[in-house]
DNA sequence: ACCCAGGCGGGCG
DNA sequence: CGCCCGCATGGG
């Protein structure tokens, strides 16, 4: 038998949110036509349908098991549905091209994910396009994660394979699954996590600390150390410069100069502040397709 | 065939 | 320091 849950979720796009590139959305199912997307929550897969218009709608919630408060609780997490849309969209606003992005694309929410999962998605990320990132990350989770079984004994889904489940998994079973030169950092950041770092410990603590920590990892530079900061830690201020990102923002502000890094940081957070994240996911989709 | 992709580490000047 | 290059792999 299955339970459902009802979710209230205004100004909010599953299928935005769920298609531009976060760590969820790597590796869950989503079915457009239905507007569903499933995803593993712990030793069961979670299946959310979004019904109604983006400015006033709801989420149906099922499960292969049991839907919880604990289920609700962290689909609500995940999707930042707690998120004050008016005023982020207010804030970050602020010309031409970010209201039409935010126009374009409304209801899109950063999302809120395991730190671990995030950090291995976005090692992932590097260098690679979205559909091999989906690709390999996939890979990973079909072959190390723990098998989800359903009420009739059905295996369906796979959970995120945890520090722990890859602490084995070698360089050459990662190039196998086509990680190519990320395997060595896959199998150092396994190590590393299950040894001397504890991701989970991060948890809370202020955006530039979590980002020092984070680069202590074997692969992890600037650009992923923001977007673990960003999605898996939740810090709205951080602002991850992509090749994306860094050619639109050139392209739009700049007059197609080129801009350093550490100039584009600044400009950014000047003029985004503390949702400077929320204006980069927007950015990089908008761009992404101009 | 050739080019590029949600970069990073290492080596050289 | 800052710049620059190689890196695996598959899709356009």
């Amino acid at each position: 038998m299955r339970m459902t849950n009802r979710i209230d979720a205004r100004i909010f796009s599953l299928e935005h949110t769920f298609e531009s590139g976060q760590p969820l959305t790597f590796y869950a199912d989503f079915d457009k036509e239905h507007r569903m997307m499933s995803y593993p929550n712990g030793s069961h897969l979670i299946t959310a349908i979004h019904k109604g218009a983006v400015d006033n709608g709801h989420i149906v919630l099922s499960s292969s098991h049991d839907v919880t408060k604990a289920t609700a609780d962290d689909l609500k997490k995940r999707m930042r549905l707690k998120d004050n849309m008016r005023e982020i969209y207010k804030t970050i606003s602020t010309d031409r091209f970010m209201r039409s992005a935010i126009n374009q694309y409304k209801g899109m929410r950063l999302t809120l994910n395991d730190p671990w999962e995030t950090t291995i998605c976005f090692t992932i990320s590097q260098f690679n396009n979205m559909k091999r990132i989906r690709l390999i990350t996939k890979n990973l989770v079909s072959n190390y994660g723990k098998p989800i079984i359903n009420q009739n004994g059905r295996m369906i889904a796979h959970s995120f394979p945890n520090a722990e489940q890859l602490s084995n998994v070698t360089k050459k079973d990662y190039l196998k699954h086509g990680t190519g030169f990320r395997a060595k950092y896959l199998e150092s950041i396994a190590d590393q996590c299950n040894n001397n770092i504890d991701l989970y410990k991060l948890q809370g603590k202020s955006y530039s600390y979590i980002k020092e920590n984070l680069m202590q990892l074997d692969g992890i530079g600037d650009k992923v150390a923001d977007c673990i900061a960003l999605m898996g830690y939740g810090k709205l201020e951080a602002f991850p410069i992509d090749t994306w990102v860094k050619r639109t923002l050139e392209k739009t502000y700049f007059n197609g100069e080129k801009k350093s890094i550490e100039k584009l940081h600044n400009f950014a957070n000047e003029k985004w502040g503390n949702y400077a994240g929320y204006a980069q996911q927007y950015i990089f989709w908008h761009g992404m397709h101009l």
